[in-house]
DNA sequence: GTCTATATGGCGATAGAC
DNA sequence: GTCTATCGCCATATAGAC
């Protein structure tokens, strides 16, 4: 009772192509950014040919668009799709804040992306924008929700606190990539 | 009774020449990135031939080192050439945190400088590092030491307070300097 | 649809005139 | 010391075979 029958196995890969490409343009541009990227060594590294690339990318910098876009929406749900944020208060933004840490010390790959966005973010504004309104705001807007509903915490600028922690956590983790470990920082002083 | 005769009026001016390469190199390396910027263009907005600056630099790396470096320890110095930090600590602290703040926000040249060093972070650690010994530590320790000077602010960790200050700032202004000026962040809140 | 081969231009770096 | 001219090489992008 099938429908259509079976003449095409495995014709409709059109979406791994794609998919395959963008791996490998992900390999490419997190590695040695976007000018330090050539379209051969993208194609060499998904494993097809320069010309299929262009078949399914208009161009370089169209490539490098779908690329980050693809990786700010990844991001955005492998973020949201995992804490209830709910329960006592001190425990929760403990946890909260030490997981966040120890994922961005770990991730490589994530570490790789905000460079890269951050580099390009002269040349590629709307994309930092992409990043900022994907990752950051929610981030924040999270954080934030959840401390003015907690009144007992007594915070007088919810928003402003949230600001406060999210960026002292990015940029420690941004000076703890770019030197030696240094002393780690005692986390019993944020609040 | 000059002790050498005027036999050479504008002989020295190798270090002009340096220097003028240098700021060609500024404005090329800013503004593409180390990457996106050539040789020629360099060479071109330096007012010199490709030639003289392969005579004073020795590739397209080593010039692009000299640059950090330089620009690394001029910011060093416009920094820690300004403030003596003494006085009442709320008023103190809420003028330094507002100067910082405008500074960052009004100078363009700043921000271009941090993004190439973050987006090169990967293939130049050394001048991350460079950049972080030169500017973020010593304003780290600059902080804490002021906090830890005035027990009365009753501050349990200062040197994770004043990493938390110049993070929350720092990573605001990344944030605006990506995505449009949205709302300004009310600053009755730090301490 | 996907490949190989190629057109066209810019790149880093240098040789040699002056 | 500084320039012009040039050498290889690699880049982006496309044409045409299959």
């Amino acid at each position: 009772m099938v429908h259509e029958r079976v003449t095409e196995i495995e014709h409709d890969n059109s979406l791994d192509k794609v998919e395959q490409i963008l791996q490998g343009a992900m390999h490419e541009f997190l590695v040695h950014g976007y000018a330090g990227t050539s379209m051969d060594r993208v194609a060499a590294s998904a494993g097809v040919s320069k010309a299929t690339v262009y078949s399914y990318f208009q161009d370089k910098p169209g490539l490098f668009k779908a690329l980050v876009e693809k990786l700010a929406q990844q991001r955005f749900y492998s973020i949201f799709g995992t804490e209830p944020l709910e329960g006592d208060p001190k425990i929760v933004l403990r946890r909260l804040i030490t997981k966040a840490l120890n994922q961005m010390l770990k991730d490589e790959e994530f570490r790789a992306f905000k460079r890269v966005v951050i580099g390009e973010s002269g040349r590629f504004p709307e994309l930092a924008q992409l990043c900022i309104v994907c990752l950051i705001k929610p981030t924040i807007e999270t954080l934030k929700s959840y401390l003015t509903s907690h009144a007992e915490l007594k915070i007088p600028d919810p928003e402003a606190t949230a600001r406060i922690l999210v960026g002292s956590l990015v940029h420690y983790v941004m000076t703890q990539e770019m030197m030696h470990g240094k002393e780690i920082i005692p986390m019993e002083s944020d609040r």
